[in-house]
DNA sequence: TCCGTCACG
DNA sequence: ACGTACGTGACGGAC
């Protein structure tokens, strides 16, 4: 018996509109690596799978709309007119959908003058002829005109993934009419987006109920003297013509001159190869593991049996049969959230010769030889996350030497922009797919748990484990490949080892001191809050801007004068021009000040210094900017006030661990102008830095054109240096006039006066976007990369934005490079003179130690000396000290 | 979980 | 005509 032929036919252009719109949303995450918007070609995917597997056709078929112009448009020039133009952030995706299409090995089609709902109507009929089932799928319901026992229409309603199909009992069902009836109402009742405008008056309802007593158009005309006098027969008398016009362009065609065949269509599914080619061009990570999991890839073929690690759970009685040194071991040391600082221990896996070895007894690594793995010279260990691993077998008296491979680290190199903390993703992005991420196997929030079940837990552990032996060779040749060797070897590995120090020193905190500054705070907060409620007639709750806005701007009838997306903006640069219309407006300002210092650096601080041994212990992010500086978390010692007095004393709490010791710190003074002097050869710029001028007030004399020894008044050397630091930011003469307070064209002028006086810094910012826009990203000192695909965006402010970027990373990253190098130095240096300093802190260009009293005058010679020749610039580098009794005092 | 706000370089 | 300084993290409130 011959098996049944079907035809699948769609609606190109409905489907992709629809896929665009149901993930608008999320526009901007859809964005490859070429800055391609990719979100209509993903919902398109996802439709086009689900219904293949549903239908499961025989016969495959896109059709799209050719063009403005058919044979519609020449009956009524109006047609379709006054439609929103696309958008071009869809348009774009067209010609990729199409070569998606093309590796499904599904034909596209489209025909001058015909839309393609006709190029549909057309097939459908030829293949009824032949006996075959059609399914239609669009998203426009006036294509169920073509329901017949042998078509169902599925129209896709809001999402890609729902659908309501249409059979000719569902038309009827809902309209009390045939399909072909549809066409009739269209032609009464017009349409609305097409823009045909069908009988005066009449509306649905009025047109089903004459097509339910006569059956079509020409019905009703032919029996026009049954219908009452009324102004509705009027209307349908005068527009008669209008009425049989409007019928034409709703009917859709089913003799349009098609010239493929039948046989053109059949479809033996897709080129696998082709479409993992796409898929890696579209950066849909998702489809390609599907891909490898469902055994798709002809050259990394998945079986059963490569999804499956062998292992041995290790026990004690094991141990004795290891090897003693080898030469490799890949490790991972599993912990059960995020602060390895005290997260439970999981678990361990362990790689060495081709064997896998796991168990959750992380006592066993104390013992030989597994201790002797991790702390001997000779063998190289591969990790993930090497700080974190280092220490959690620190907390197990295990002193880890040596990292070779560091799987998150090379990976963050790699790409700084697109970097994930879980072993799974990550590994994805580097097309490799055998490993689970946590999310799947632990799950998240509070369902997150280590799975009970031992050979849930072994397997993936040996699935990490396996991921970093195999992406090792490849990404450290890709590392090589981009140069990047040496950022990795010599700075950012040898630097985990640094930060893991800084981080298990901790700082200490005294909370005494905290809670006095807190108890006055708390006396002032409830001040402030009595006098605002006065002020504002009512209570009400001042940290919520909502309420806070509807006080202000309602009730007080204060002009409103920014808005955010959700209501008034109450940010202190709209409440400072506020200032003196209302005394309420100076409270609330000071009632934030002090409620932010409560609330974070008091609260804050308390809950998380540990009762062991009174200190904090952040956590350095070594993999997460996109510039290359590092980032603090848990708590964040990085954005400590200082700015205003109030904040300032915070630093008080920030002591010595031993008695008789002294906080030491050293920053690095102007070091991105010295950067930006050093990589755009400005000789104005470096000369300044040469001569050790103050920069700002130089600035300052050359671009309002004072004398060179003239005295600079405080109020352009603010302005001055404010246009620095827009030059550092990349700057916009908006941005420049919102802060210094300037109108736009001031501004304008500054910044042009400025690129006058500083050429070669003009000539560096152009020179950047545009090689930025060839290579398609930039880099630092030394060659750490951060890419900028919307650099090509023609969303203007995107690409603005990346345009912005391309000048600042270079300097702020750079600046990130040298400090780096300098704390490897720092550490090395300390630890060669013997000193019992130790350093702590890193806020970006600052280093802060502790040290006993009688070390600081080495200090005083040593950190600036190492600091100031971490790198040999066009410029010096500039490097101040100070020490005291307290993070406060060391100013 | 997102948003607005605000602390730092 | 557009909306804008670069890089972060933590909090409270609203959904």
């Amino acid at each position: 018996m011959k098996e049944t032929n079907k035809l699948l036919l769609i609606d190109g252009n409905s489907v992709a509109f629809r896929a665009f719109f149901a993930l608008h949303q999320s526009l901007e995450r859809f964005i490859n690596h070429d800055g391609l918007h990719t979100n209509a070609i993903y919902g398109f995917k996802k439709m086009l799978d689900n219904i293949l597997a549903t239908v499961q056709p025989t016969h495959v078929l896109v059709a799209f709309d050719a063009g403005k112009q058919t044979f519609r448009t020449e009956k009524f020039a109006a047609y379709k007119q006054g439609r929103a133009k696309t958008p071009s952030e869809l348009s774009e995706q067209f010609p990729f959908l199409k070569k998606m299409l093309s590796a499904y090995g599904i034909i596209s089609y489209e025909l001058t003058n015909y839309e393609a709902d006709d190029i549909i109507g057309t097939l459908a009929a030829q293949a009824e002829l032949q006996d075959f089932q059609v399914t239609i799928v669009t998203g426009d319901r006036d294509l169920t005109q073509l329901a017949t026992t042998k078509t169902t229409v599925a129209v896709n309603q809001k999402g890609v993934s729902e659908i309501e199909k249409y059979t000719p009992a569902h038309v009827q069902e809902k309209y009390g009419l045939a399909p072909a009836q549809i066409v009739d109402l269209k032609g009464l009742i017009g349409d609305n987006s097409d823009n045909y405008p069908g009988v005066t008056k009449i509306g649905e309802k009025t047109g089903l109920r004459l097509l339910h007593q006569f059956g079509s158009i020409e019905g009703i005309y032919q029996n026009l003297d049954q219908l009452k006098p009324s102004k509705m027969k009027e209307n349908l008398i005068n527009e008669e013509s209008t009425a049989f016009l409007c019928k034409d362009l709703a009917q859709i065609r089913r003799d349009a001159p098609i010239e493929i065949k039948m046989d053109q269509l059949k479809w033996d599914g897709p080129d696998l190869k082709s479409l993992r080619e796409f898929y890696l061009a579209m950066d849909f990570r998702s489809f390609l593991r599907q891909m490898a999991v469902d055994g798709q890839f002809q050259d990394q073929q998945v079986t059963a049996d490569q999804e499956q690690v062998t292992y041995q759970v290790l026990e004690q009685t094991k141990l004795a049969s290891l090897p003693v040194v080898p030469a490799q071991v890949t490790f991972y040391l599993e912990m059960s959230g995020e602060n390895y600082h005290n997260a439970e221990f999981a678990g361990f896996a362990i790689k060495v010769d081709d064997k896998f070895y796991v168990t959750r007894q992380t006592e066993l690594l104390k013992q030989a030889p597994l201790k002797n793995w991790l702390e001997n010279q000779e063998t190289s260990v591969n990790l993930f996350d090497a700080k974190r691993t280092i220490i959690g077998l620190r907390r197990l008296g295990i002193h880890l030497q040596r990292v070779a491979f560091d799987l998150l680290l090379v990976s963050y190199l790699l790409d700084t922009s697109d970097n994930s903390n879980d072993l799974g993703k990550l590994a994805q992005q580097h097309d490799y797919y055998l490993v689970a991420s946590d999310e799947e196997v632990y799950g998240k929030g509070t369902k997150y748990a280590i799975p009970s079940k031992d050979s849930r837990l072994f397997e993936h552990l040996c699935h990490k484990v396996r991921a970093i032996a195999e992406l090792q060779q490849p990404l450290l040749a890709k590392l090589e490949a981009n140069q990047q060797l040496e950022l990795y070897l010599k700075i950012e590995r040898p630097l985990t080892f640094v930060l893991a120090e800084m981080e298990i020193a901790g700082i200490k905190v005294d909370p005494q001191k905290l809670k006095m500054i807190s108890s006055k705070l708390i006396e002032q907060l409830s001040d402030l809050e009595k006098a605002i409620y006065n002020e504002a007639g009512e209570e009400f709750n001042i940290n919520s801007p909502k309420q806070l806005g509807v006080i202000l701007f309602e009730k007080l009838k204060l002009p409103v004068i920014k808005k955010t997306k959700t209501g008034y903006s109450t940010a202190v640069g709209v409440l400072e021009k506020l200032r003196g219309m209302a005394p309420i407006v100076d409270h609330i300002l000071k009632y934030r000040q002090l409620a932010k210092l409560q609330s974070t650096y008091i609260d804050g601080l308390l809950k998380v210094i540990s009762a062991k041994d009174q200190k904090i212990h952040t956590r350095y992010t070594q993999t997460l900017t996109a510039t290359g500086r590092l980032s603090s978390v848990d708590p964040n010692l990085q954005n400590i006030p200082i700015r205003l007095a109030e904040g300032r004393q915070i630093r008080q709490a920030f002591v010595p661990s031993h008695a008789g010791w002294k906080i030491f710190s050293s920053d690095y003074s102007q070091i991105e102008l010295r950067v930006l002097a050093h990589i755009s050869h400005d000789q104005n710029m470096q000369a300044a830095f040469k001569a050790g001028a103050d920069i700002h007030a130089s600035t300052a004399r050359q671009i309002f054109g004072l004398a060179d020894d003239a005295k600079v008044t405080a109020n352009l050397r603010r302005q001055a240096k404010a246009v620095n630091f827009g030059i550092v930011y990349g700057i916009s003469d908006y941005g420049l006039s919102q802060n210094v307070g300037i109108s736009r064209q001031q501004a304008k002028k500054f910044i042009e006066r400025y690129f006058e006086v500083f050429p070669g810094v003009h000539q560096y910012m152009q020179e950047i976007v545009k090689k930025a826009h060839a290579q398609g990203y930039v880099e630092t000192l030394f060659k750490r990369r951060r890419y900028l695909p919307e650099i090509k965006s023609k969303n203007y402010n995107l690409r603005s934005f990346a345009e912005r970027t391309a000048m600042n990373t270079p300097i702020q990253g750079s600046a990130a490079d040298i400090i780096k190098v300098a704390m490897i130095r720092m550490q090395q240096a300390l630890q060669a003179n013997h000193l019992q300093a130790k350093m702590l802190l890193q806020v970006h260009d600052e280093l802060i130690f502790e040290a006993p009293a009688d070390e600081i005058p080495r200090l005083e010679e040593l950190v600036p000396g190492i600091m100031d020749s971490a790198v040999d610039l066009e410029v010096p580098l500039k490097v101040e000290s100070a020490y005291g009794d307290t993070w406060f005092e060391a100013k």
